[in-house]
RNA sequence: GCGGGUGUAGCUCAAUGGUAGAGCUCCAGCCUUCCAAGCUGGUCAUGCCGGUUCGAUCCCGGUCACCCGCUCCA
């Protein structure tokens, strides 16, 4: 396994098309990636198998999809207008950055002054190099992107985008629960769309400005909340490792008190082993116990009644939130370096080469089924254009009959297909083909007509 | 946004104040070709803008992008 695991992984993922720098042609735009022929299929499919274990998989759990601009009202309500914008000031003598406020509260704690307001920033030291008020004018910094609606530029059309896909959810918790006829324990997920102005984008895929993520909301009765949340937290990690990575590459960590998002009770992060130059780990997915904060909010702000009757104890009450908010692209570039691997195998003149294998799970693969005629003479092109025809409509098939066969089974490895029909000079006489596949390289003589009944047998799920 | 570093084909690496080369990849052709084979041919590069100069990929300025640091958190 290469050292530099993820620039390796990274070269891979450009070379064949699965993420290229967004605007590439302008020189590229910072922190933002697009997904190319091949990435498209795999973020789809590792989002269809989300939605499959989180909705189409449970009955008491049903999907949305909201949209990216939302009343500016739900931030300021949600808290993320206040908690998004922290006013950054900046050392002169050292240029390390620090939250203004911040440095106001420990100084105040430290001379026993009440107002932290009171404190002048000037008479703080740097906490980085001890320069004493070298400090920059604070200058809030908005974690939030802001558009404008409307013809005219002014303030009345001032909009956000979502930085979480969560509050979408929040305000149509009423219309999903009466029209779904569900009721508490009850979740509603849905993916899509998020931005956040970092401050520090970068690390590949793993931190953009632009990022999609795959959020559910579990609303329960209040105090079986710390239960239900546990039983996320095990469910979600039960996910990853069912999509094939190894329970060793994954950790959970629990935040701290003080570092708890404002709407959060607790919060549990699964990492992943990412093994990025400076930190190993890296956040995959959060679970949040948001409590009854949001639909609380929001039922004040807006004068509606977002509580549940409950008939059993006649009485209504609020339910507590259990968030699992996963990143898409995150867990993407997880799988993709989870299932990267180097083994040797022997070549045509008698030696060894190495061989690149995506060990991707079958149903994140982006490609299934690569279907290779040996020889372009011989009328075997055609042949295998109609058995990529025939399965195509199964699963997404790559036809490919350029240069020697052993070059294009070691393409397919590459990006992680799981399996490859060789139609070959005899298939023309017994009306069979050879099904090779990618982990074992183990091969198999099947009859045309059986093919798609054989494949199906083993890409169920896919 | 600030500090430091880096920008030559898709990748790895050359060279030069005066026509930018190679290997691999990629594409086409030949070959009854099952694990990156062989032979022939081909496409593709000095990030962008400006200055100095007869002439700039090379020197200078700006800009953009990337990497490291300032932890933002899906």
């Amino acid at each position: 396994m290469p050292a530099d695991l993820i620039d390796t992984v990274v070269s891979l993922c450009k070379r064949r098309g699965f993420v290229f720098p967004s605007g590439d042609i302008y020189g590229g735009t910072r922190s933002a990636w697009d997904y190319g022929p091949l990435g498209v299929e795999l973020k789809d499919n590792v989002k269809r198998q989300w939605w499959k274990a989180m909705v189409q998989g449970r009955d008491d759990v049903v999907g949305l999809d909201s949209s990216v601009i939302l009343p500016t009202r739900t931030w300021e309500v949600s808290g993320h207008l206040a908690a998004f914008t922290d006013p950054l000031t900046e050392c002169q003598s050292c240029h390390r950055r620090f939250r203004g406020d911040h440095l106001q509260e420990a100084a105040a704690a430290k001379q026993r002054i009440a107002n932290p307001d009171d404190v002048a920033l000037a008479g703080i030291a740097c906490p980085n190099c001890g320069t004493r008020g070298a400090w920059t004018e604070p200058r809030p910094f908005n974690g939030m992107l802001k558009t404008h609606l409307g013809v005219v530029e002014d303030e009345s059309g001032l909009h956000y985008l979502r930085p979480e896909t969560a509050q979408g959810i929040f305000l149509n918790f009423m219309n999903v629960m009466t029209s779904a006829r569900k009721k508490p324990p009850f979740g509603i997920a849905q993916t899509g769309k998020a931005f956040r102005n970092e401050i520090t984008p970068g690390n590949f895929i793993f931190r953009t400005r632009e990022f999609e993520m795959m959020e559910m909301e579990f609303f329960v009765e209040p105090g079986t909340d710390e239960e239900w949340h546990q039983r996320w937290i095990d469910l979600r990690t039960d996910w990853y490792v069912g999509l094939g990575i190894d329970r060793d590459n994954l950790r959970h960590l629990e935040h701290p008190k003080q570092k708890l998002s404002h709407y959060s009770k607790r919060t549990v992060d699964i990492e992943y082993r990412f093994r990025f130059a400076g930190s190993e780990w890296g956040e995959l997915e959060g679970i949040a116990n948001r409590t009854d904060f949001d639909l609380k909010a929001h039922s004040a702000a807006s004068g509606q009644d977002l509580s549940y009757f409950d008939q059993r104890r006649e009485e209504r009450w609020v339910p507590y939130v259990i968030e699992p908010a996963a990143g898409l692209t995150r867990s993407m570039m997880a799988f993709l370096i989870e299932a990267y691997t180097e083994d040797e195998a022997p070549n045509a003149k008698g030696g060894v080469d190495k061989r690149t294998v995506l060990r991707l799970d079958p149903r994140l693969a982006p490609v299934k089924v690569a279907v290779l005629p040996l020889s372009r003479n011989a009328d075997l092109s055609p042949k295998a254009r109609d058995l990529g025809g025939e399965l195509r409509r199964s699963w997404n098939v790559d036809i490919d009959d350029a240069g020697a066969i052993g070059r294009r089974y070691r393409r397919q490895d590459e990006v992680g297909t799981p399996y490859c029909v060789t139609v070959d000079f005899d298939t023309l006489d017994d009306a069979a083909v050879t099904v090779r596949e990618r982990d074992t390289m183990r091969q198999e003589r099947v009859g045309l007509d059986s093919v798609p009944g054989y494949l199906a047998a083993r890409l169920a799920g896919c």
